[in-house]
RNA sequence: GGGCGGUUAGCUCAGCUGGUUUAGAGCACCUGCCUUACAAGCAGGGGGUCAUAGGUUCGAAUCCUAUACCGCCCA
């Protein structure tokens, strides 16, 4: 074919092609197929709002690697995409919008039109990371994409809502729930992160009733005194049970409360007194309910002190109670200062401790979060995690990597709690719960309101997580019974971060099981974090992330992939700077320059190297062999996941066995052939292995393989992305060859090695001389050319007994001696040092090897076998030592 | 406080069932090469008491225990 090839690899003309091309022929199109088996991935979907960062970028890679490998398996490979609404991450983003360009409030604009804003916002926006991943290369059957509020997900949430709360697992109470004042809703246990904080610990003297005296709290929240309903002292502090049922005043507010005993309270912890705060504290909502205390709200949705206490009994609203005008109103933090300041004025405070203690915070605005009494819906998890943990004890689903995360699971599941589920949000799946006048509930899907009644629906949304622990299903269009839910579910795989095992993955496993009746994925392969080059997460706020986008205009989509797959291994976290991705271009250059290697000396592009089977020469049985075993070894890794292992494999061998030492073999018989088939051999062998790598590496570099497999490609053949997976031949697997290169390869090296310190200029040609009786004589002899190519050796020569020592260089690999004259170029000296530095590390090898099998326990302990094997090596050692050393004595 | 992981070359990490490991790779470093595929390359080289202390074993980077430090998750 002998065209003009740059030196340099250009992605740019070739990606973006391939990519239109891919989808133009729908080759990521699966559909259902009785004659073939199903692999299905659903993506974990990101969200809207979300631009691509790293993380996505080596998600993505590794499902894109799977689907693909599977994909050319022959499996039916679905990659199922979409994104996911993200309740309050879109309502802000939006809401700032709003504010940024209109200077208006979702409030001015109302419940209807700002969720019509954020609709249009979505259909703007929405698409930008799913082009992005376009960019990447992912092979997702983007006919099926979905979003989490499409009509069909929606209404699988309203069905499982439903069925839930008809079997009484969803119910609605008044709780102390998780409440994020900075977005103003109610969140789950599990969206709450701990910080530890360095903080203060507050003495604050409350008075007993008509009397001077007064006991010491202390508190790291002072501002909840306000709501106070209580003093509890610890049941084994017998100190202070004279005190039971006494009276203390409540400093600003001046409510008397009574002490009581409570198991909560730890008599070492501060002065042994806790105030008892239900409204505010979820230990202390616990004491009000074991004590039948009130609940006195005093801090608002926004975190700023109300204006009136609000105060409930018995889940009913009951009264209101002033709070002092220098307070009311304050935000939170702003309350504790004045509080404290006047609590000291007033002589109230008794001292300020430092005190580190954790604090929640909200995963998504990242305040404080506000221990808030309201009434909220839940789902009751406990009946779900029985079957759930079994699941992944008997295996149903596998845990990648394994033993890594299946206890943390285990633990959650165990100490499961109740999903607070709705959300004070106007972005997401409006509750189905419906309320009349009298504050009678019915849920169901429609409006039930007639002429006569009116019944309005609940104002709240659902916890997004709940929308996606359907996606595995709800995707495939389940509530409907439809043919993809039965072929393609329970889907393979999942690949995710270890961050959402509880939000997403133990969820889904849930759901899965209760509404279809099988787990929802049989693997889930949970990846690493991307971290900067200092191991730090990559952050906005560090400003330290990489931006795959720019990573993929500056050194192609495939150098991203590779880089990333390259420095990962078994979910491992892995640390990137933006020069790490020269690894991947400078292989896909490699890549590049093989082919252009090739494409020079091709006459034809036949790859059929079996006809000419009777013309292998060694190097082509050994090449042969260790592809297979290459294919072997990838293959078992991509099916443990062990994705990182698996592209090393195809990489040693592409760039050090095809290329460093293959290719540099067959050079002669390309260049200067003694026969027609000699060349045809070589070049039939070196296209087939060519286009064969590009199959092993497509799953990785879908591009680069895509672009140079075309120039291979048989007539019938179409694309490398549906092009049959390859499956080694063990009948090419040929240690006797394996060996012979190996032995080969470590002269070469040791003569390479020899010419470089004895400063043996480059380009001269040199002779060996060895024994003709020894062991590889013929080896070394038949291929000389090897020799000749890869070490300037220019004649091989019978070692006969005058031949004088004294001028020549010596080598002795695996007992065979190699001699090779240098006269006047010798340097006696520092072949004296090669020599020696041999010779000792000869001598420590047989030290050690001489010390253990004169050790009688490991002769009579060790299996035999390891025994007979030491004992060779050291014999082995011993001989060589002994040329080496006589070779060293000559100088002497 | 509880759980899980990590600590191997200057850096990032392999080393899966203990014995071809006085320990491998990539990057970085040093030396020599523009050799008719590739300087984004080729060839050669230096560099590690495998965190520490015990233990098990004929034999430990590998298994066990403790300690130190680092990270993550949960409370």
């Amino acid at each position: 074919m002998q065209k003009e090839i740059s030196k340099i690899y250009d992605p740019k003309t070739v990606e973006g092609k391939w990519y239109q091309h891919w989808l133009d022929k729908k080759y990521f199109k699966a559909k259902v197929n009785p004659n073939k088996k199903p692999y299905t991935i659903v993506i974990p979907p990101p969200n809207v709002t979300s631009i691509l960062h790293m993380g996505h970028a080596f998600n993505n890679t590794l499902q894109d690697i799977i689907i693909r490998f599977k994909r050319k398996q022959g499996f039916e490979a679905l990659w199922l995409p979409g994104t996911d609404h993200a309740g309050i991450a879109t309502q802000t983003v939006v809401e700032r919008d709003l504010k940024a360009r209109e200077k208006k409030s979702r409030h001015d604009l109302g419940r209807e039109k700002f969720v019509e804003r954020i609709w249009e916002w979505k259909e703007k926006n929405g698409s930008l990371i799913i082009d992005q991943l376009k960019k990447m290369g992912c092979s997702c059957d983007w006919d099926r994409e979905r979003f989490t509020m499409d009509e069909g997900l929606s209404k699988a949430v309203q069905e499982v809502f439903i069925r839930l709360y008809e079997k009484g697992l969803i119910y609605k109470g008044l709780r102390i729930v998780n409440w994020d004042p900075a977005s103003a809703t109610a969140l789950a246990d599990d969206e709450v992160e701990h910080k530890d904080i360095q903080g203060h610990l507050y003495h604050i003297r409350y008075r007993f009733k008509n009397s001077d005296e007064y006991l010491v709290v202390a508190t790291t929240r002072p501002e909840t005194l306000l709501g106070d309903t209580a003093v509890a002292i610890a049941p084994d502090d017998m100190e202070k049970y004279p005190l039971i049922g006494k009276k203390v005043i409540i400093p600003f507010v001046n409510r008397e409360v009574n002490i009581i005993v409570d198991e909560h309270v730890d008599k070492d912890f501060g002065s042994g007194f806790v105030k008892v705060t239900p409204a505010h504290d979820p230990n202390d909502f616990e004491i009000g309910i074991r004590h039948n205390l009130k609940q006195v709200i005093v801090i608002d949705k926004d975190g700023s002190i109300l204006p009136v206490c609000q105060v409930f009994e018995d889940e009913a609203y009951h009264d209101e109670l002033p709070i002092p005008s220098s307070i009311a109103g304050l935000d939170r933090f702003a309350a504790r200062k004045r509080i404290i300041d006047e609590l000291d004025k007033a002589g109230q405070l008794e001292k300020i401790e430092k005190h580190a203690h954790a604090v929640g915070h909200s995963y998504r605005s990242h305040v404080p979060i506000e221990p808030y009494l309201s009434v909220q819906w839940f789902v009751k998890m406990k009946p779900f995690a029985k079957k759930a943990l079994a699941v992944v004890h008997n295996g149903d689903v596998k845990f990648f990597p394994p033993g890594r995360f299946e206890k943390t699971y285990e633990n959650w599941m165990i100490n499961i709690k109740d999903w607070c589920i709705s959300r004070q949000l106007w972005w997401g799946h409006r509750i189905p719960a419906w309320y009349n006048e009298n504050g009678d509930i019915k849920v169901c899907l429609d409006d039930p309101s007639t002429e006569s009644e009116k019944w309005m629906q609940d104002p709240d949304v659902l916890d997004t997580w709940f929308s996606s622990q359907l996606w595995p299903f709800s995707t495939l269009g389940w509530p409907e019974d439809t043919e993809d839910v039965k072929y393609f579910y329970p889907t393979n795989t999942l690949v995710t971060g270890p961050d959402i095992i509880f939000f997403w993955v133990a969820r889904m496993i849930i759901s899965g099981l209760e509404f279809i009746g099988d787990v929802p994925f049989r693997n889930v392969y949970f990846n690493g974090i991307v971290r900067d080059e200092q191991g730090r997460k990559m952050s906005k706020s560090l400003g330290n992330g990489i931006d795959p986008v720019e990573m993929i205009n500056d050194y192609s989509a495939d150098a991203i992939r590779f880089t990333l797959i390259m420095l990962s291994s078994e979910g491992k976290d892995i640390n990137i700077g933006k020069h790490s991705f020269e690894m991947g271009r400078n292989f896909s250059n490699k890549i590049w320059n093989a082919y252009r290697f090739l494409s020079m000396n091709l006459e034809s592009t036949d790859t059929d190297y079996t006809r000419y089977a009777e013309y292998f020469t060694l190097e082509d049985r050994w090449i042969l062999s260790k592809f297979n075993q290459t294919i072997k070894n990838i293959t078992e890794n991509i099916d443990k996941f062990r994705v990182n292992d698996a592209l090393n494999a195809i990489y040693h061998f592409f760039w050090h066995d095809y290329c460093d030492w293959y290719l540099e073999m067959i050079k002669k018989r390309l260049y200067r052939p003694e026969n027609e088939n000699e060349k045809k051999t070589a070049l039939a062998i070196a296209s087939y292995l060519m286009k064969g790598c590009m199959e092993l590496l497509h799953p990785f570099i879908p591009f680069i393989t895509e672009e140079i497999w075309q120039n291979f490609k048989g007539d019938e053949e179409e694309t490398i992305v549906r092009s049959p997976w390859l499956e080694a031949n063990e009948k090419l697997i040929d240690h006797e060859a394996d060996k012979s290169i190996d032995f080969i390869q470590e002269v070469i090296g040791s003569i390479r090695n020899l010419r470089a310190e004895m400063n043996v200029e480059p380009g001269k040609k040199i002779n060996l001389v060895l024994d003709k009786q020894s062991d590889n004589w013929d080896l070394v002899k038949s291929n000389q050319e090897h020799f000749t190519a890869l070490a300037k050796v220019e004649n091989i020569i019978p070692l006969e007994d005058d031949f004088i020592k004294d001028n020549a260089g010596t080598l002795v690999v695996q007992k065979m001696e190699f001699f090779i004259p240098l006269a006047d170029l010798i340097d006696i000296e520092k072949e004296k040092q090669r020599l020696v530095k041999e010779i000792s590390r000869l001598e420590g090898l047989e030290k050690s090897l001489a010390a253990k099998l004169n050790n009688k326990s490991f002769i009579d302990k060790a299996p035999d076998n390891i025994v007979s094997k030491e004992r060779d090596k050291l014999e082995n050692v011993r001989e060589n030592l002994f040329k080496v050393r006589t070779n060293y004595n000559k100088f002497m």
